[in-house]
DNA sequence: TTGTAAGCGTTATCAC
DNA sequence: GTGATAACGCTTACAA
């Protein structure tokens, strides 16, 4: 196997002690200019690159951060990511990406392995099937953000949309092109995006003196979504509002199954504004989170606990827009 | 900051010696039943957790790999991930995910800094836009595995797949489909996936008896595409062969900003088959790449090489399927 | 200006 | 069965 140049290789090779071999590769003003200059030569004919995990263990700091998503090939994370891989870059910090396919206990090790490799922080964006992994954290005092979601009644670095305002925008939106049978198909409620996106669509309704219409509470994916939809062929309905736009995109296509067109017989509303979103005929009218900032912002919260720039646990809700486009 | 209980903080509380504790947590057989007892009691109260880095510094391994990709939100990219992640979890290995941008300077600083931290091994779709990097991995024997991308003439541990069968499929589909003004649009050819695809596209042609009809190098992403088919608006071609899905994609919402309808007027053969190439109306006729396999055959690759279990290069040639679905 | 030695958290080697 | 001690690669007091 591979085997590394060490300083102790480069200080044999210039004739010096070990520790005046890091002061010339540290740039350190005690050192004599030739000398520095002999070290040098030495390290870069050696081919030296500097152990970073040695320095580490030294210092208490990896510089690496761990990220815990749900699914790191969902768009929606995928534009996250580069987010916050952005400001790592800047920063100087290298990124540990662990999915969990939505299963809790994934989360349990992902957080676990994260901790044993000494990351300095995590960002995550949980799962809330449970939350002792969370609390664990908090417990023991470690530096994360909960990205995407947000914990009532906690004390927690967070960045999460205004899923309320969202689903109020969307379900309106509809609304006021005169629809009034509209039915939401939703993501499990346990989930606090779920459940204010929920809360968002009772409101307008209630605005516009509607009961709530139907809602349905699925899981993740578009498969899930074009069966549910099938499933629904009978109900009465003049319009969707989905929980994201890879729902909305498989209403589309399920809809087109059974002659219905878009927007004509049926509006839809997606959320998140992925960019497959404007891609697919009709384009869909949907809820616009900035990812990419999302991300960063996550990044720079963690950034500021990390070094020790704040205190108080800080929480970050980032506007939503709606973007109209041709489906509702 | 957080401090981190040390098997010194369990020896002490156990009232052992910090080898002791080390004997106890790693079940290590010459230690007395009780005072295992003890200790794993006593690290249990501390909530003693391993310190992984500190082992990679003892070892010289340090159970994280570096996966370096153009871009991890692109589809391709983030199911061939997924892969790579499903076998890194069973082996108990860690991911740092980096993307370059399609920027060579990005994928140098990569490397770099993989190394820096010591992964055991790289994972690595290449810009190709130089590969002076690729061959200073191979002059200091790292262990990587070139993805999605072949090198000519060099014996490297490889895992692609077979572009330019899925290049002449896709083309002999449209051609048997009676189209003859085939268009191409591809990516730059400085890339062997490019060139490939091309070339099965140019075999194609010429079993039919028909020149090479149309080609265009253009850079990735749907709005380089968009453009690239409105600016050839008076060119006169009967199918596109995309150089990937996305292409397609924009393929098809281009030509309807015009009128042309497909798959009647235009058919449009994507590549890669990802999963909104079946999402999206009409749906698109693909040639699929196996991305989750790919990307497991990558870690594979890597891990034998790593066990020391294979010696010479490896490469592994994916079979690709033409996937015919309405676009052509 | 330079070298020696301790220490970061862990395991392995050797005594006891 | 258990405990010192060295070692992994590096930085940082402290000494020279």
């Amino acid at each position: 196997m591979k085997k590394f140049v060490t300083i102790k290789d480069i200080a044999i090779r210039a004739g010096v002690s070990i520790n005046t071999v890091s002061r010339a590769l540290n740039n350190k003003p005690d050192i004599n200019p030739q000398t520095k200059q002999k070290v040098l030569q030495a390290a870069k004919e050696l081919g030296y690159i500097r152990d970073l995990n040695a320095l580490s263990l030294k210092n208490g700091i990896t510089k690496t951060i761990g990220v815990v998503f749900e699914d790191s090939s969902n768009p929606f994370y995928a534009e996250v990511f580069k987010g916050i891989e952005y400001c790592a870059r800047k920063y100087g910090y290298q990124i540990i990406l662990m999915n969990t396919e939505r299963d809790y206990i994934n989360e349990i090790k992902a957080i676990k392995t994260l901790i044993e490799k000494r990351v300095d922080g995590i960002i995550i964006s949980p799962t809330q099937f449970d939350s002792d992994d969370i609390s664990y954290l908090v417990s023991m005092n470690y530096p994360f953000v909960i990205l995407g979601v947000h914990f009532e009644n906690s004390q927690l670095d967070e960045v999460y949309s205004d899923d309320f305002k969202g689903g109020y925008l969307a379900t309106k939106h509809l609304l006021d092109k005169g629809r009034k049978k509209i039915l939401m198909i939703n993501g499990y409620m346990y989930k606090s995006v779920a459940k204010m996106r929920y809360q968002g669509y009772v409101k307008a309704m209630k605005e516009y003196g509607l009961k709530p219409y139907h809602m349905v509470e699925i899981e993740e994916g578009y498969e899930s979504c074009f069966n549910k939809i099938s499933e629904l062929k009978d109900l009465d309905y003049d319009a969707i509002f989905c929980f994201n736009d890879v729902f909305a995109i498989a209403a589309l296509k399920a809809l087109r199954t059974f002659g219905k067109t878009v927007p004509e017989d049926v509006s839809i509303v997606g959320y998140d504004d992925i960019s497959y979103a404007s891609f697919v005929h009709p384009t869909i009218t949907t809820v616009k989170i900035d990812k990419f900032q999302e991300g960063m912002i996550a990044f720079e919260i963690l950034q500021e606990r990390l070094s020790e720039k704040r205190d108080k646990p800080k929480q970050i809700v980032l506007d939503v827009e709606l973007i109209v486009r041709e489906s509702a």
